[in-house]
DNA sequence: CCAATTGCAGATAAATTTTATCCATGATAG
DNA sequence: CTATCATGGATAAAATTTATCTGCAATTGG
């Protein structure tokens, strides 16, 4: 039941890019530098991402990555659908209906497993209180809490890798 | 970010075993019968259960397993946590302090990370649901939701597996 | 048009986790 | 004292996650 680290590599990289203003775009390479992770398997990440309409790719020459829609109608939710995908992460493998206690007509189960509906369930409330949080949400958050040096650093080292490829 | 199948075998043993009379307990190899499931693998999970105390072992011949608690003392969290053991599903590698926007001494990260925050409201809210389902409250289900023949069925099954041992 | 840069798709491989099995041991009812 | 049953440890097979590489297509700037 781990998340994988590629979702907090893919979230750290969106809610990046959603900080940055419109017209500028980061390379996967820049992008997996700047977060120190590698950079061919977060490429994939990337990819996948933009393959989801949630980043657009820039191709050529200083090219790379932006965000592709406002970082208002992001949430943590389509990026961890995305990466993941979309299936529910419980499996009701119908157990009911495989000992000696089950009918023979699997037509005499039609409500789904009392079992499965909870975690469902459950992981129905997870994913809403995941799509309540948008990027713009945690850009908010940011501006109050991360210490400003740690910004300043941060903006610094893209201004540099932006200016230095022109 | 699958559940892994074993939750869903062990969640249906306790639920089988939480309608049971108190005085009646099925070995392991029984509840792998009834539900159909490896047996060395689910004695695995059942030894689980039991050091943490949501079941409790008779050993010896006529020996087994039955419910250590009350149907309305255990959740299907407990047993969630119980498999597969507390820690979040959600690890944060602090990708923040690592790359080139990162800070020198790590003292100054005193707030948790804002995206591993959001993960892990997530998952309390998940974790919290589990723990708001209680055996009771499936037991309780079972009864007006399942089909009775099916219930006669399994009933049957386990009056003969609990007789014949006589 | 050319050359360099960048993302893309697919194949592949290493590492880790999940799933599964086996066996020797200890407890206990009959 | 024997058959039954859980326990704990060791082991192995299978699946998934993590990671890398390579050739290709697109695009920019010269």
């Amino acid at each position: 039941m781990k998340i994988s680290s590629t979702i907090e590599w893919a979230i750290h990289c969106c809610s990046l890019l959603a900080g940055l203003p419109p017209e500028v775009n980061l390379t996967g390479k820049d992008l997996a530098e700047y977060h120190g992770v590698p950079h061919p398997y977060l490429a994939k990440a990337l990819q996948t991402l933009s393959s989801d309409g949630i980043l657009m790719t820039v191709s050529g020459p200083r090219g790379g990555y932006k965000l592709a829609k406002k970082p208002s109608k992001v949430s943590l939710l389509d990026i961890v659908l995305s990466i993941e995908g979309s299936d529910s992460c419980f499996d009701c493998d119908e157990i009911r209906q495989k000992g000696p206690g089950a009918l023979e007509r699997s037509a005499s189960y039609k409500k789904p497993c009392l079992i499965a509906s909870a975690m469902w369930k459950a992981e129905k409330v997870w994913r809403d209180e995941l799509d309540k949080v948008k990027l713009s949400d945690l850009l908010e958050k940011v501006k109050t809490e991360v210490d400003p040096r740690q910004l300043k650093k941060g903006a610094d080292w893209i201004a540099q890798r932006t200016q230095s490829k022109k």
